[in-house]
DNA sequence: GTGAAAGCGCTAACAC
DNA sequence: GTGTTAGCGCTTTCAC
C-alpha cells in the first residue's frame, strides 16, 4: 500500500504501489522503454490513469540531467518585427521541426540587462538543453555568455564574417549579386542600391554582392547610387527619393529588404516614374512586395522553412556532444521572377 | 576539501567546502536570506565567483516545489497576429510587470493537439507556476485542462458570458456603446456596424453595445446595417462595400476592430465618399487607424498596458493560494476624439 | 549565526 | 522482465 497523501500530486512510487510493481517498472512504462511485459505495462497504465499521475519534471530533470526543452530567444525589443513573415515563419518552422521530439519550445524575450541576466541563469541552471537566437545585434553579449557556459547554441544569421558560434544564414552576398546580375542582364546599367543599416553584417553582405556584380560587369559604382536605410518601408521611400534627387538617370534599384523595396516603389510612383519600365526594382524577400501586384517585380527569396528546420537540426546535433562543436550553414537564396510574358 | 569533479558544473556543496561553511549557509546566501554574518556572506560569494557556481534549477525546483516561471500561451496559429500592437503590447507589458519578480516569462505556442498535450504535461509537471492565456477560441479545451489540474491561470478576454476561470477583459459592450453614442450625438442616425466573427464573445459584446446605444436612442436597427467581418482590414473593406450597396443612406459606421475600420475607410474613399463628412467611422483600437492622418477619426481605446499588468497581478495572487480562486476583471475603455477643432 | 540531516520524485545501473 | 538502490543538487527544519 502506498501512503496516501491527500492534496499532493501522486508520485511514481504511489503508482508503483497501486500497480503492485517496483518504481523502476513504472519509470520504464512512462518512458516507453522496451522490455516490459505487456500485461505489466497495462496494469501500470491503469494505475496511472486511476491516480491521474503526471511525472514531476523537476525530479526527472534532476535525475536525468536534461530539461527536454529548448529556448528560442528574441532579442528584438520591437515585437512588431515578429509580425513580419521572415520571423513569424521561422518561429513556425522551428515549432514544426520540434513536433517529432519531446522537446518543449520556449520563446523568451530578452530586451533589457535584467532580462538577459535572468535568462542566462535560467539556461545555465539547466532549464533548457539548448538555445536558438534570432535577430541579434552585433554587440549583443548573449551568444558568448551562452557559449562560455557550454550550452548548445544556434544563431539565425551571424554577427560578423568570422563568427565562431553555430549559425544558419542565407547567402546574402550571392543573393544580392544574382539580383544585380539580373538587372544588368535585362539592359539596365545605372543600378543604385538601398542598403540596410551597415553595422549589421547582413546589410554589409548584401552591399558587397551589389558591388561585386557591378565590378564584374565593369560598371563603376557612383557614390550617389548607395543610400543607407534601416530595412523599413519608410526608410526605403526616403532613400529612393534621395537617389532620384541625386541622379535622375538611375534606371534600376536593388533594395536590401522587401520593406525598403516597397518603399522605393511607392516613392517612384509618387515621383511619377513608371515602375518597372523606367526603373526596375529588386527586393530581398517578398512579403511586403507580395502586396504589389506588378507581375514584373523580381525578388530574392530566402529559404525560410529550411532555415528553421536547419537550426533545429544543428541544435539537436550539438546536444549530443560535449564539448559542443560549432556548425556553420549558409543556405542558397532563389531569384524569383514574376515576369512570365 | 570538496571533491573536484572536473567537467561537471560546481555544486552548492563544493561552494560550501571551498568557503569552509555548511550547505545551509550557502543556500541562505544565494537566496538572500537574512541572518548570515556579513563576513561569512562575503566568503561564500567569493567561493561562488571563484567556482563560477550557478544553482541547478531542477534541484531547486524539486526541493522548493516551485518553478519560478510562468507561461504565456499563444493559441493563435497565425503568428502575424502577434505583430498587431494589441498583442505585442500586451506581451511587452506582461514582461514589464514581471521584471521585479524572479519569474522567467516563457512564451509557448499551442497550435496543434500535439503541442497542447506537450504543454499540459509541461505545465502539470511543475515547470511553470502559472499560465497566462491569449487569443482563445471559445471551444479551446486548454483553459479547462489547466484549471482541472489546479494550475493558476488567467485569460486575456473570456470565452462566454459566464466564464469561471480568471480573466482580464476590456469593457467591450460599454466601449461599443460609447462609440455609437458619440456618432448619434454628433448628428448621425443611420449607423451601420461591421462586427467581428460572431462565434467570439468579444464580437458579440461589441455588437450588443451597438444595439443598446441605438435602442436607447430609439433608432431601429435595419438588418442591412449589420455585416460580419473577421477583424481584418480586408474583411472591413468588403463589409463596407456591402453596406454601401445595401443602403446608400448610411451616414456612420462603427467597426468592431481597427483593422476593419481602416478597411472601411479605404472602401469609402474608393467609392468616392467623403470620410468622415459623408460617413463617420469609429473603430475599436487605433493601431492601423493611427496610419490614417484624418484628425476627425474617433477610436475606442483599450487600456493595454493595464491589461498585461492586471493579468500578472491576478496570477501572482492565485499562486499564493490553494485551491485557486478565480478572479474576473473588466477594464474601462476610453473614447479618443482626435477632432480638436 | 551556523551545521547537520532529512527529504523532494525521479532515472539508471545493477542485481536477480 | 522486474525489483532494489544509489544518487541527482537543492531547500528547509531542527539542533546547537
Amino acid at each position: 500500500m502506498g501512503k496516501q497523501r491527500p492534496g499532493a500530486a501522486p508520485t511514481l512510487e504511489e503508482v508503483a504501489a497501486l500497480a503492485g510493481v517496483g518504481r523502476g517498472t513504472v519509470s520504464r512504462v512512462i518512458n516507453n522503454v522496451a522490455g516490459v511485459k505487456d500485461s505489466t505495462r497495462r496494469a501500470v497504465q491503469r494505475a496511472i490513469a486511476e491516480l491521474g499521475y503526471v511525472p514531476n519534471l523537476a525530479a526527472r530533470s534532476l535525475a536525468g540531467r536534461r530539461a527536454d526543452a529548448v529556448a528560442l530567444v528574441m532579442t528584438e525589443p520591437d515585437w512588431r518585427k515578429f509580425g513580419e513573415p521572415f520571423f513569424s515563419e521561422t518561429i513556425r518552422s522551428v515549432g514544426d521541426a520540434l513536433t517529432d521530439t519531446k522537446m518543449q519550445l520556449l520563446l523568451t524575450q530578452v530586451r533589457t540587462d535584467a532580462e538577459r541576466r535572468r535568462f542566462v541563469e535560467y539556461a545555465r541552471g539547466g532549464r533548457v538543453d539548448g538555445v536558438l537566437l534570432m535577430s541579434l545585434h552585433a554587440e549583443d553579449p548573449l551568444p558568448d555568455m551562452l557559449a562560455d557556459a557550454g550550452l548548445p547554441t544556434v544563431m539565425l544569421g551571424r554577427r560578423s564574417g568570422d563568427e565562431s558560434i553555430s549559425y544558419v544564414d542565407a547567402d546574402n552576398t550571392g543573393g544580392a549579386r544574382s539580383a544585380v546580375d539580373h538587372l544588368l542582364s535585362s539592359g539596365r546599367s545605372a543600378v543604385a542600391t538601398i542598403t540596410g543599416p551597415l553595422d549589421m553584417y547582413v546589410a554589409q553582405c548584401r552591399l558587397r554582392g551589389y558591388r561585386e556584380a557591378l565590378d564584374r560587369a565593369g560598371v563603376e559604382v557612383k557614390p550617389s547610387w548607395v543610400v543607407e536605410g534601416d530595412f523599413t518601408e519608410q526608410s526605403g521611400r526616403a532613400a529612393m527619393a534621395e537617389i532620384i534627387a541625386r541622379d535622375p538617370e538611375v534606371d534600376a534599384v536593388f533594395a536590401a529588404s522587401d520593406g525598403m523595396a516597397a518603399g522605393a516603389l511607392n516613392a517612384l510612383r509618387a515621383a511619377g516614374r513608371q515602375v518597372p519600365r523606367d526603373v526596375a526594382v529588386v527586393g530581398f524577400d517578398d512579403f511586403l512586395l507580395a502586396q504589389h501586384t506588378d507581375p514584373r517585380l523580381t525578388t530574392v527569396r530566402q529559404p525560410i522553412e529550411e532555415i528553421g528546420r536547419t537550426m533545429v537540426r544543428l541544435l539537436l546535433e550539438e546536444m549530443e556532444e560535449s564539448p559542443v562543436a560549432w556548425r556553420h550553414v549558409v543556405l542558397r537564396t532563389e531569384l524569383v521572377l514574376r515576369d512570365s510574358g
